[in-house]
DNA sequence: TTAATACATCACCATGTGTTAATATGATGA
DNA sequence: TCATCATATTAACACATGGTGATGTATTAA
């Protein structure tokens, strides 16, 4: 590929690769409301619980989120204020460049399908 | 997943996928210094030619970058100043979290070896 | 101790995804 | 026309990756 060293860009990319999922992206932006246990961040996502688990070992191993141990509970929260910028420039890039990203099925997702309304 | 039809939240998650890629995001950062054509970027990047032309075809699909045809040449540049904006952020939450996603390997990239040095 | 709750981990499977080589298209110049 | 350059397209392959269910581990309460 492009170097054997992981470089910046390299670390970019991965940094970006964790917010490239639906599931992470909801758990993200789930967050975003403040502190939330796995339970609650399930019924706020609809993910299973082992499911929501893993995503979160991956966000929290890139140091995207922190945990917090309360008793059983385990309440995981935005590492960085700046996650919710990241996420609202993206949303203001989507709405010019939406149309298109609507349209890119060279690398889609698999759980989106064709556009009700335009 | 979450929704059958195309959320806010699946577009922009899409959107990151896009962004997600070491080659795709090299062409991108390449783009930055100006327009280029396919062997510049081939050049800049050490991409094969149908590699770099596959990735460029996705970015124009999502409306990340734009072309301009020149005889056989064909300029791409960024079609949104904002992409900018959004690696420069990226950048600096790299810099507080990089550690973090230096050692994620739950979803990692298949291209970043081990850190020579902590 | 036993049961129940909250969360993590694991192995499996289906599918997504990046790379490559080969080939096609299309434009330019001799 | 023919050769060449610049780019796009395609099929095929190897591998990454997300989802699931089963199970493991703490923690709490009875």
């Amino acid at each position: 590929m492009l170097t054997a060293a992981p470089t910046l860009t390299t670390l970019k990319a991965k940094l970006f690769r964790g917010l490239a999922d639906p599931s992470r992206l909801a758990l993200l932006e789930a967050l975003c409301a403040g502190p939330q246990t796995v339970t609650d961040l399930c019924a706020a996502t609809g993910l299973r619980q082992s499911n929501a688990s893993n995503h979160l070992a991956c966000l929290w191993d890139c140091g995207l989120v922190a945990k917090d141990q309360d008793g059983r509970f385990v309440h995981y929260r935005l590492s960085d204020d700046r996650i919710v910028t990241l996420l609202q420039v993206t949303e203001q890039i989507l709405t010019d460049v939406a149309r298109g990203v609507y349209a890119c099925t060279t690398y889609a997702t698999p759980d989106d399908a064709a556009p009700a309304d335009a």
